[in-house]
DNA sequence: AAGTGGTCTAGACCACATT
DNA sequence: ATGTGGTCTAGACCACTTC
C-alpha cells in the first residue's frame, strides 16, 4: 500500500466517521509526517487528495480544516468524481441494451475531427438505448475508430463496451472531456426514451480517451430529464 | 514565479502552439529537469499539471505523450475547469441583474442542512435574474448566512455578489460543489426566463465554500436551455 | 517569535515498458 | 538491459498566520 494513499485513507475515514468535525483542525503536517513516519512532501501529497475531493481546504500559516459539510453529505460527496459506464454506476439495478444500430461506417468530418483520425477513416456507428430495470433511460450514439478497437461484436455492444475494452482488449480508459447541455428531445428521442414529444432532455457529449493518449470514444448520450443527474466538485484557480 | 509553473507553461505553449503534435513524446523527466536545472520531483509537479488539463498523458515506463486532440479544441481545453460567476465568463459581454427579491430570513432546514448552520439562523434569501446582452439566461436564487456575509447591499446583489465577497470583505473563494439536473421550467421561471411553459431548463445546485472551510452559498440556478453548456474534465479512478 | 503549509533539492529504490 | 515514470526521504528555505 502507497503511504500517501494510506494516511489519506486514513483521515478521510475519521472525517466521514465524524472522528473530525466541521471546522476542526487536523494535525500539522509535521505532527503527521511523525505518527506516520512519513516525509512532509509525503504528508502533502496524502492531504492534497483530501483537498481535491473537497473535503478539507488548507490555509497557509494556519492549518489543514475539515469543510462545513454535515455528514450525509460527506459521505455523498467522497462517492462522487469517478466516471464509469452505465453498468457500473448501477450495480444493484438490472442494466440492459437495446442496439438500434451497428455498423461500420466512414467517419464525418466532425466525427474525425473529435478523434482526431482522418476523415473517412473506418468507425463503428453505434446506437443504443440503456434500461434500468427495463426503463429506457438514456439514448446513445458513438463512434469508435475501427484501428483501435478491433472486433468489436454484437454481443459486447449490448452488455457493456467498456468490459470488452478493459478486459478483452486490455485498453486502459484514463480520462474524457464531457459536454453537458440541454435541450428538447426529438421525434426519434421520445420515442425511443418514452417521453412526451418537446420534453427536456441533457444530451451528454463525450471523448474518451486511452492512458495513451488516443482518443477511442465519441459519443452523444440523449439522458430523460427526470433520470440526469451530475455532480462535480470545481476548484477555483487563483492565478 | 514557481518553478514547476514555468516548466508546465513552457510544455503547454509547445503543444497548443503545435510544435508538440498529437501522440508526440515529451522529453524525459530527466531531460526536463536538466533543461530547466530542476529536481525530479518539480518536473513530475510540472507535467502533472498538464495531465490534470488532460491534454498529456503518461505511461510509467514508456514516457509523456501528447493527447489526440486537434489544436482547435486543445486551446479550449485549456480554458476549462474554473468556476466563475456568470460576470467573469462573460467578459466581453454586458451582464446585468434584474433583483426579485432580496430579504433576511430564517434559514429553512434543507438550507441550513446545505450550508451546515443552525436552522433558524438568519440567511440572506435572494433572487435574480441574469441579463447577458439585455437578454435573460439564467434565473438564480442564492442563499448566504448573514453571519459569513454581513451587510451585503442591493448594489452589490445587482452587480456581482462575488466581487463584494471578494474585494471588499476579502473572503477567499475556494471551491464548489456543483449538481446539474434537468427539467421543465415552471410558470414563473418561463415567465422570467421569456420562455415558453415546460421548455426544458438546466438547473445547477451549487454550494460554495471558502478558504477556511465554512459554506458561504447555497443557490439554485436555472438555465435557459439554448444558453447553458458545462464543460468537465474527468479523470478514471484506477483505484 | 513560533508554527503552519508551499516549494525545491539530490538523491534513493521501485514498477513497468520497450528493445 | 536500459530507460521511463512513481514513490519516498531528510533536509532546506520561503510565505504566511497567529500570538
Amino acid at each position: 500500500m502507497k503511504k500517501y494513499v494510506e494516511i489519506s485513507n486514513y483521515f478521510r475515514n475519521k472525517i466521514v466517521e465524524g472522528k473530525y468535525k466541521a471546522n476542526d483542525k487536523l494535525p500539522s503536517e509535521s505532527e503527521v509526517g511523525a505518527k506516520f513516519d512519513a516525509s512532509k512532501m509525503t504528508v502533502k501529497k496524502a492531504i492534497d487528495i483530501l483537498v481535491d475531493e473537497g473535503i478539507v481546504s488548507k490555509r497557509r500559516g494556519a492549518g489543514t480544516f475539515v469543510k462545513s459539510i454535515n455528514p450525509i453529505e460527506m459521505e455523498q460527496m467522497v462517492m462522487a468524481n469517478q466516471f464509469r459506464g452505465t453498468t457500473a454506476l448501477n450495480p444493484n439495478h438490472d442494466v440492459t441494451s437495446t442496439v438500434h444500430l451497428f455498423e461500420t461506417v466512414k467517419s464525418p468530418e466532425n466525427v474525425a475531427s473529435k478523434l482526431n483520425i482522418a476523415q473517412n477513416a473506418p468507425v463503428y456507428k453505434i446506437e443504443r438505448v440503456r434500461n434500468i430495470d427495463g426503463k429506457p433511460v438514456v439514448m446513445e450514439t458513438t463512434y469508435m475508430p475501427v484501428a483501435i478497437v478491433p472486433s468489436l461484436s454484437l454481443g459486447d455492444v449490448e452488455s457493456s463496451i467498456y468490459d470488452y475494452l478493459e478486459h478483452e482488449l486490455k485498453l486502459a480508459i484514463s480520462t474524457a472531456r464531457r459536454i453537458i447541455t440541454v435541450r428538447k428531445a426529438t421525434t426519434l428521442e421520445s420515442e425511443r426514451l418514452s417521453l412526451e414529444p418537446h420534453d427536456p432532455v441533457a444530451v451528454v457529449e463525450q471523448v474518451g480517451f486511452l492512458n495513451n493518449g488516443s482518443a477511442f470514444e465519441y459519443s452523444f448520450s440523449v439522458h430523460r430529464y427526470d433520470e440526469y443527474a451530475f455532480e462535480i466538485i470545481l476548484h477555483r484557480k487563483v492565478t
